[in-house]
DNA sequence: GACCTGCTGCGGGGTG
């Protein structure tokens, strides 16, 4: 116990804790609170307005909205006061029900965790007495509402605040636009307005998060943004020259050892700086966390010394990902992690001294939150390690690889950072899928429900505005249509047989899909998983959970694949598609073409890369050329991001220029003569946004989200181009092809 | 040629 006590510039906020608070604030040895918690106190003790506390990940985001909630409750006395607190992670209600636990122990407020982990026991027991902190997930409060509708009321009757922990994680997402809308239809059960309490670290836009806490009315949103110390960056950009394919693959036998010179080029000195000290790798994909986990441990072998790098992303079996956070957080010996974005969350590893970011990165929003996981002690910079493999050229390389566009984009991307940008979250997506779940789940929540209610429930009142009441309307008769819904005499909409039988099935409550996954088994332990889309066969030899494996047997019918070790082997293909590049990001890579001015954080190969673009863009004239004819080909430099060049290509596609792609900094169309080319951009040109969602064609590719199965076509594509596609910079970008297709 | 997250109720059997 210190003598000091915390106190605030005005003296008064603390005062106003719980007295048992205090004492616990006390018997921490805390000398002061922190910015954020001594703000958080009176705005929330008076109960009326949301919130949104913004500060660095150990400021204690956490005990600033509790210890004034905790004193409201706790003033509550023996009523049934009740605090709902909601994160996107297990492990993260793992993590605080522990905090909290402690905290209130002594104020005698139960703190019940409520996940699919928990037993029923547990859940039984806080069913009968609703009533301390509620730890929960966006998916088990889905389930109370379709098991539980009829008890919802009395359940959420007594909530006085429901606190949102990891905001950024939700805003712009499917399972974020299922989070405000179980937050509505939890007001509507209790009849009246919840203050909401949003809690990140990484939030840039405060308008957006605000208005994303509450729809309709974010200038009720109060906000607490904690400025974060000025840190210290130092970034170095790495250039490694891959030798150039050869032609004939079949007579070339270190075909595959040459393809990855570059790949060993950058473990090696990976291998040399980061040993002995705790680091993050991010390779970017499952596949590459594998070869580098595994390159890295041979090194260490080869060398005999004790092996320091370990593997983490979302197919290796929590044991594996356990057994890596562990190796991280103990401190003892060093530690660095090769891994996807898994270790980008919230999970406490301590402080790392490098980032390492290998090729690009998926944003800038995502490199910006992985480098806050570097630098966290006062005194050190947050170090960032990018490396970039290029091809040699040829004279059949590509633009993309003539113009170093991996190279240049990490440039492009790291020069963002610098000056503070990155990617704000898609705020407009409709997220029609996720409507078709919330309606089935309110029929199911209610015993029924007139479409009415339903429309002035979720648009009129709730978080799916931007639907007219026609096309609310089109889509219930599509839900009908699947036998999703059905109507009785009476107009009342009740679940179909399709509709009973999956709201009833175990994988209802989460609004994004998942697919079946081959359980990879080593001696009757789970290592991990591997997506049902990668091919498997016995005699299979692959590098997992940076190990070498042997497949021995499959189980077809049972997805099981057993494994044991094996000298040889090569990592798994686990799927995917290439991450979506924003405008601003497209445009920066040209002004880094374009201009002449030393870059400062390269290496010498990585500058010689970057000297050899910009002479080729000098010399294919792209600063005043964006249409380029080579044979058959025309290549089409839009320098845009991924959703205006994705419109591009699907409306010239519906106006019969099939042979389109986007190839990134630019589309490619082949085999139609440039007068056609441009009479189609001529049209887009001049064309209204729903002319192009007329012209949408290729409709089954636009079945990404869960449900998007079940809507009508016209709001598939509605929901889709809301998500993907920006007409607008399409309409730009085809009145700027038009003058370079002019002849 | 990216990534990640989540899950009920019931019945059967064992234990106190």
């Amino acid at each position: 116990m210190t003598s000091s006590r915390p106190s605030s510039s005005d003296d008064s906020s603390f005062d106003l804790l719980h007295p048992s608070i205090q004492r616990w604030v006390w018997s921490k040895g805390w000398t002061s609170l922190r910015d954020a918690q001594e703000r958080a106190i009176k705005p929330i003790l008076e109960g009326q307005r949301d919130l949104i506390i913004a500060a660095a990940t150990a400021a204690g985001k956490t005990e600033a909205a509790f210890l004034p909630i905790l004193t409201r409750i706790a003033n509550a006395g023996e009523e049934s006061a009740l605090a709902i607190y909601t994160s996107p992670l297990k492990a993260l209600i793992n993590d605080q029900w522990g905090r909290l636990e402690q905290l209130c122990e002594s104020l005698e407020i139960p703190v019940i965790p409520w996940h699919g982990d928990i037993s029923q026991s547990r859940k039984q027991r806080f069913l009968r007495h609703p009533r301390g902190v509620l730890l929960i997930t966006p998916e088990s409060l889905e389930a109370i509402f379709v098991r539980r509708g009829s008890e919802a009321p009395r359940l959420f009757a007594e909530v006085m605040y429901v606190v949102v922990d990891e905001l950024h994680a939700f805003i712009g997402t499917e399972r974020g636009k299922q989070m405000q809308s179980l937050l509505h239809r939890m007001e509507h059960a209790a009849t009246k307005r919840i203050p909401r309490i949003g809690l990140s670290a990484t939030l840039g836009d405060m308008n957006l998060a605000a208005a994303y806490l509450r729809p309709g009315s974010p200038s009720s949103v109060d906000l607490i943004v904690s400025k974060a110390g000025n840190q210290d960056l130092r970034v170095q950009v790495r250039g490694y020259l891959s030798p150039a394919v050869i032609e004939d693959p079949e007579n070339d036998s270190e075909g595959e050892d040459r393809l990855l010179g570059a790949e060993y080029a950058i473990a090696d000195h990976l291998y040399n700086v980061l040993r002995g000290s705790n680091n993050l790798v991010f390779p970017n994909s499952r596949k590459k966390v594998e070869f580098y986990t595994d390159a890295l441990r041979r090194k260490c072998e080869s060398d005999s010394v004790p092996v320091e790098f370990w593997p983490h992303h979302g197919c290796l079996s929590r044991s594996i990902r356990e057994e890596t956070e562990k190796a991280l957080k103990a401190g003892d010996r060093p530690a660095t992690a090769v891994c996807t974005t898994t270790l980008e969350l919230g999970i406490d590893i301590g402080a790392v001294k490098t980032v390492a970011q290998i090729g690009p990165g998926p944003s800038v929003a995502s490199i910006r939150q992985r480098l806050g996981r570097s630098g966290r002690r006062p005194g050190e910079p947050a170090i960032l390690r990018s490396y970039n493999i290029e091809q040699s050229l040829t004279d059949r390389s590509s633009f993309s690889d003539r113009l170093r566009e991996s190279l240049v984009q990490s440039i492009a991307m790291i020069r963002l950072l610098l000056r503070g940008w990155y990617e704000p979250p898609n705020a407009a997506g409709l997220h029609l899928s996720t409507l078709v779940q919330q309606i089935l789940s309110v029929i199911a929540e209610r015993g029924g429900a007139h479409a009415g209610p339903l429309y002035r429930l979720f648009v009129l009142e709730g978080p799916f505005g931007g639907l007219t009441q026609p096309e609310f309307g089109e889509l219930l008769r599509g839900l009908g249509l699947k036998d999703l819904i059905t109507q009785d005499r009476t107009g009342l909409l009740l679940l179909g047989q399709t509709g009973e039988q999956l709201v009833g099935s175990h994988d209802f409550y989460a609004a994004f899909t998942s697919e079946d996954e081959w359980q990879i088994v080593c001696q009757g332990q789970t290592i991990g998983t591997l997506p049902i889309s990668s091919p498997i066969f016995v005699g299979m030899r692959l590098i997992f959970a940076g190990r070498r494996w042997l497949a021995t047997s499959v189980e077809d019918e049972a997805l099981i694949v057993c494994v044991v070790a094996d000298p040889g082997g090569m990592p798994p293909s686990f799927g995917g598609s290439r991450a979506s590049t924003h405008d601003v990001v497209r445009s920066e890579m040209r002004s880094v073409l374009a201009t002449a001015d030393q870059v400062g954080f390269l290496d010498q190969t990585a500058n010689a890369l970057l000297a050899e673009a910009r002479r080729q863009y000098a010399d294919l004239n792209l600063s005043s050329e964006i249409v380029l004819r080579s044979g058959e080909a025309i290549s089409l430099f839009t320098w845009r991001g991924d959703p205006t060049n994705d419109a591009l290509v699907l409306i010239l596609r519906g106006l019969g220029i099939e042979r389109v792609e986007n190839e990134g900094i630019y589309l490619i169309v082949e085999k139609y003569g440039i007068d056609r080319l441009h009479d189609a951009l001529t049209d887009i040109a001049e064309l209204t946004d729903v002319d192009y969602m007329r012209l949408l064609t290729d409709v089954f590719n636009m079945r990404r989200s869960k449900w998007d199965w079940a809507l009508p076509d016209s709001l598939l594509k509605q929901s889709f181009a809301s998500l993907h596609l920006s007409f607008s910079g399409a309409r730009t970008a085809a009145r700027e092809l038009v003058s370079g297709t002019r002849r």
